[in-house]
DNA sequence: ACCCGCATGTAAGCCGTTACATGATTTC
DNA sequence: GAAATCATGTAACGGCTTACATGCGGGT
């Protein structure tokens, strides 16, 4: 059910048709935060649509049709924002990845810890192109300062997971010294 | 598809019941990594002994079927472990939240901010405690040892968070007070 | 004797993926 | 004129949730 509110938040942001949505889903956020593919998208608009909680502001060429939230999309939204469940349940298969690591053995440990490393140095680049553009922005006064909120939170959660990894190599390879022949 | 690996994964650790892995899911996954319930679990684990990825290698009282990994579930799970996705894609509905916290007023902002910090000084503390026991337990030569990087992940990633969100609530009070009268 | 926890299961329905399908507009 | 991109849709199938369902065993 997450799906609908990423939608009426992305609309309570600016009006977007479904494409632009479905890319928005795929350049900036399927990485960190929800992923959905167009197939899903569509016909959830119409029933957010059927429902009134967007409306077509536009039709272009193409068939492409804007949607708008409303104000009762609104406040569907705020409900959804602000009662959180209290222990939010979690899918996320890196770090399924990472609890199943000590199955392997020490040779595939190194290759895949090596490989957290490399991915977290990569998305921290990523990230601090993307803080480095909202900080040459001049304060405006409105919305999009807090984006910089989400591309901070993001730039930490790497730097530990960076940090993480380089930490667990270590520990691995003091092991090993400590234990010839595993 | 992640499900069967995760159950694999407990099971190359240590035999256990349906039962058993449930509790596991609950207790220690399902925070983290992943989350499943009992009518899923029990499904997936006849699948996985139909396929011979698993056996039953105990039936105690009640129904109690005890299954634990053989030599081609082992194979498939090394298969899956060594060979992650490139970009992964995430569905993470406390991230979410907190890209969408932009569409909500500077009280509704404040309110959440300090639900984040709350969850991730909670789980903090819980992740703290079961360090401890890791520590306090003498370096044995063997597996629990790894058990460690799993821990240390999960504390990293929690300290990320509640720095974060002290720093988001310190930058929402400057800016409230740059902008009387939001 | 009763209750709680252990232990496993099934079915309906929703959510999400993959694949199939179609056509218009812009760009080269 | 061809190719790439814009733009929306449907259908089959598999994963996951919620609810329903049943019974045994151990502790008091």
């Amino acid at each position: 059910m997450s799906l609908r509110y990423a939608l009426l938040g992305l609309l309570a942001d600016e009006p977007a048709s479904g494409y632009d949505l479905a890319r928005t889903f795929e350049i900036s956020l399927q990485r960190w935060a929800w992923h959905a593919r167009h197939s899903q998208i569509y016909p959830e608009l119409n029933k957010l649509a059927d429902e009134g909680l967007i409306d077509v502001v536009d039709e272009g060429a193409r068939g492409r049709r804007t949607y708008a939230i409303t104000d009762s999309g609104r406040t569907e939204l705020r409900e959804w924002l602000i009662h959180p469940p209290t222990a939010p349940l979690v899918r996320n298969e890196s770090v399924l990845r990472l609890f199943l690591l000590n199955t392997l053995d020490t040779a595939d440990r190194k290759v895949l810890l090596r490989g957290y490393q490399r991915e977290a140095s990569e998305a921290g680049a990523d990230i601090e192109n993307i803080i480095e553009r909202f900080d040459l922005q001049p304060d405006s006064d409105n919305q999009p300062w807090f984006g910089r909120l989400a591309a901070e939170y993001g730039r930490r959660t790497y730097a530990a997971q960076l940090a993480w990894s380089t930490w667990a190599q270590d520990q691995l390879q003091a092991w090993e010294q400590d234990h010839p022949r595993t």
